[in-house]
DNA sequence: TTAGTGCGTATGTGTGGACAAACTGTTGAC
DNA sequence: GTCAACAGTTTGTCCACACATACGCACTAA
């Protein structure tokens, strides 16, 4: 038996109608409304029930597909994906995954520094000759146990920076607030030990395992923002993400 | 000024057209004949030049900007990303990974057992009650080199699998050919030192860091059809990956 | 000089229709 | 009884059109 739609559409709201049936079939599933492995109605039917147009449910239906929350089939119909599907790997920083989780992220400014950036930094970010960086670095806990050690360094022509604001909040947000619409980033993840310096800071043993990352992200101008390279204890963090298939 | 385009449109091939503008454009960008920065002409000349509709051209373009090699900005234009964009972290093997960059990965099956599954597997596999699992441990090598130690799960109703031809090739490529079709895979990414047992099969310290993988794999079907945890020799491997703003 | 207004331009959203291609189950021939 | 051809269903692709909305710039008025 097919699934049908009882989702409500304001015509009325800012929201795209596409993007009001993408939060409402993902909204179904996420409460078990749809089963995994239901099939859905056909897109014809579906689209006549909410009134829209064939191209509007389809848009919506894309959307959901590239999430990995339903697969289609041509000549059979779509279905929802069984297994459980984490969000896809955001753009987002440490300090707003651990807001959302409930956690007190708290930050230690250990260096900062604003100045002309060093040769290999200027090649990474691409820096125009006149404009230099902020440099600096962080520790971040949660509760008393300190999780990351991060260094990064931030083209100092798209916000201005201060000791105290990195305590307050994290440094995306930051850099949002004044206007930067990241993009995407480039990011690789690997593996080390601990030295002495990063065992003390963490509160964790030399020869520990720490997850590496770095990162350099993009805003929505072309311009490379901001780079780092953190690390994280391995006993604490790791990278979840859902692939999808294309 | 804004860039044109000179992409040869095949109507008779059974490529869509708008893949064939997105696979054009990626080539004019990866080639550098679109330099990054530069702006496109506006989609409805961009459509006209290729004898296109706008809704294909612009299902082309939406494809390169989730893809991240093209940013949009509405009443502005166009543009192409100024840094350089990896492919997105694709559903793919190691082994694959490996051969498509002109290395010689070999492989060495350390042990390979089929039968009934373990609890804890059948219930990360949602194994009914009658299905049963191949569980084989192998050793990734390129040249000399030994790279992973890789333990997986594999449902055994699915394909036929052999100590032999997984010595041959990959197991991505293995039930893809006996016609699984993987939809999306949830991953973790971490770290953690090397003990006695992986460090000499990987030739390095006990100590040494390592990165490590779990992945479940999910097929067109919604079942998960693979689990495996990998490790990898962080000296010699790390995840890259561009992450796209939505 | 400067702030605001308006207009042109480009992308964003939505509709309707037409035909193609793939999959499934059934029918019919041998 | 087996297998191939066929028809129905469903998604995939493509087009033409209309209107909404955001941005940037030039012009105007205080």
């Amino acid at each position: 038996m097919a699934a049908s739609l009882n989702i409500p559409i304001d015509r009325s709201s800012p929201i795209p109608l596409y993007h009001q049936v993408v939060q409402g079939i993902e909204a179904m599933i996420r409460s078990g409304t749809l089963e995994p492995g239901s099939r859905l109605e056909n897109e014809i039917e579906l689209a006549a029930q909410l009134n829209l147009s064939r191209p509007t449910m389809r848009k919506a239906m894309d959307e959901l597909v590239r999430a990995g929350l339903l697969v289609r089939k041509r000549g059979v119909g779509t279905q929802v994906v069984a297994s459980q599907v984490r969000r896809h790997l955001e753009l987002s920083s440490l300090f707003d995954d651990l807001s959302r989780g409930g956690k007190q992220p708290t930050t230690k400014v250990l260096a900062f520094r604003h100045g002309p950036a060093e040769r290999d930094i200027a090649e990474t970010l691409q820096l125009p000759p006149d404009v230099g960086v902020y440099h600096f670095t962080r520790l971040r806990s949660v509760g008393e146990k300190p999780l990351a050690l991060m260094e990064n360094w931030v083209r100092d022509d798209v916000a201005e920076l201060t000791e105290e604001g990195l305590r307050q909040s994290g440094m995306y947000q930051i850099l949002r607030d004044a206007g930067v619409n990241f993009r995407l980033a480039n990011q690789r993840i690997g593996a080390t030990v601990a030295d002495e310096y990063q065992a003390e800071l963490l509160e964790t043993a030399p020869g520990s395992a720490l997850v590496t990352m770095e990162r350099t992200a993009v805003d929505d101008t072309g311009r490379n923002v901001e780079t780092g390279r953190h690390v994280y204890r391995a006993d604490s963090y790791s990278f979840e993400m859902t692939l999808v298939q294309r």
